[in-house]
RNA sequence: UCAGUCGGCCGGACGGCCGCUCCGGCAACGGCCGAAAGGCCGCCGGGGAGGAAAGUCCGGGCUCCCUUGACAUGCGGUGCCGGAUAACGUCCGGCGGGGGUGACCCCAGGGAAAGUGCCACAGAGAUCGAACCGCUUCCCCCACCCUUCAUAGGGGUGGGGCGAGCAAGGGUGAAAAGGUGCGGUAAGAGCGCACCGCGGCUCCGGCAACGGGGCCGGCAUGGCAAACCCCACCGGGAGCAAAACCGAAUAGGGACGGCACAGCGGUCAGUUCGCGCUCGCGCGAUAACACCGCGGGGCGAUGUCAGGCCCGCCGUCCGGGUAGGUUGCUCGAGGCAGUGUGCAAACAUUGUCCCAGAGGAAUGGCCGUCACGUAUCGUUCGCCACAAGCGGGCGGUGCCCUACAGAACCCGGCUUACAGGCUGGCUGAUGAU
RNA sequence: GGCCACGUGGCGGAGUGGUUACGCAGCGGUCUGCAAAACCGUUUACUCCGGUUCAAUUCCGGACGUGGCCU
């Protein structure tokens, strides 16, 4: 699993389907590759200084460590977006809210995209 | 003991599981790629946020641009004196002014007798000083009183007017032209005197800012320069998203080659070709270059008008250059300890250490134990006759499970934010000896 | 990360060392049968903290906030 690192790729991801969650946004799109699976983070100024950006990042990372590779769709972006939330919430309940929103996003793909567009994984 | 003041330092500790990043090792082991050299993953060892990393307010290094140097002008900054420093608006020592009983704190603190400007309202007057009320007085007029039997005359008191003198007092204001006291005068006034202040000259101390003394001047010179300005000193501009190297795709530029000939109308055309017949006339068609007219798209900071310039497709090569990558990137005016010089800032020297280098951006996530703090409950001890109250110890529980805050090229400062704790000097008050 | 600019009523927006215009909005009134329009009156402000000055929204320093550019 890489990171996401360049400007458009994150502008591309930002395109497709979303889910909200109270913690986060969740944003996925399928590649047209044979490339890893790819996921970035996104924490903006406005959820507080600087410290507290980097809480927010370090501990989406962690979720997403800890989440079952099986959720996650082979040669798909995904970005992160943090909210404020993720500051303080508890951290077992946040893993539940992404393993679902995993699951929503891809009943969203499949739903909205062409029918050829079948998941895989 | 209480209150205060000025510094210095720290800013959780230990452990478990799972990770991130950089450097080194791959001599050994496992896996993958490769013909090999070797690379990657696992593996082993080591490093991994701050006192402010922050604000970006100053000063440097470094890089590019410009001048390719010096001076002047303009613009910006600094501003008591001396020192420290690579430099500074920083720091240290001193001077002056202000505040505090004191330790100590605060001050952009050069020039207002070079010039210009401003000083609202109020007030008579706000800058080559002034006279509203007022004070004094010569003369004139009026009223009353005294003198006289009465008038005149004379004297007195009060009021008014003109002129002269004055600036004490009142009033206005942030500020009114030295201040206080005594003398002096018609009333007053530096008019005179003493002290204080101010200015000039001079002597002494100090590198200097400045301080102290003496003599002289009767006093002139209101404030604002964080208003313009004058004087002295300093400064070229931009910033690591600087800059250097490598370098896709697409568009565009240049060269060469190939393919096309491509807006419409006219001229070209008294040409050429065809047809007809009354045989020199009629009808129809007529390419390119070039020229003319009309028109389409694009271009100049904008609008209108006029004018100008440019205009197709494919391939190969060349140069610039974007995305992206690599470098810049961490050994430095470096940290720690000792010694010496100096009141100090600091400097010199010796020894020792290597101490983050990320790049949508690592240094973490989840827990446990302990310490600290705080709230509350229980228990116990001291002060007290008891209670209440205050203070302390122990235990349980809850909270915070740490404040402010995250390197982004690197240093020296300043400023701002900060739970809590440790520690040193000094001052005042009170008590005891 | 770096470099700039700006903070004035509820909103927009001038201005200046001496009691801050103007427009819209709000409130009250006149007019009207009731409204609208018009007219009259009226409430509300210089981001915060220090300094200079007799006096600061203005000048100086610091803090906070907002916006823009390089990418």
């Amino acid at each position: 699993m890489d990171r996401l690192r360049q400007r458009a790729d994150f502008l591309a991801v930002a395109n497709g389907a979303r889910v909200n969650s109270g913690a986060f946004v969740l944003q996925g799109r399928r590649r047209d590759d044979n490339g890893p699976i790819r996921i970035g983070f996104t924490v903006s100024r406005k959820n507080g200084t600087a410290t507290e950006r980097n809480r927010i990042r370090r501990r989406l990372r962690e979720l997403v460590k800890r989440l079952e590779p099986v959720s996650m769709h082979a040669h798909h972006d995904y970005v992160l977006v943090g909210r404020r939330a993720a500051l303080t919430s508890d951290f077992a309940a946040m893993l539940d809210d992404l393993r679902s929103a995993f699951r929503r996003l891809e009943r969203q793909a499949t739903k909205s995209r062409a029918p050829a567009a079948t998941p895989i994984g």
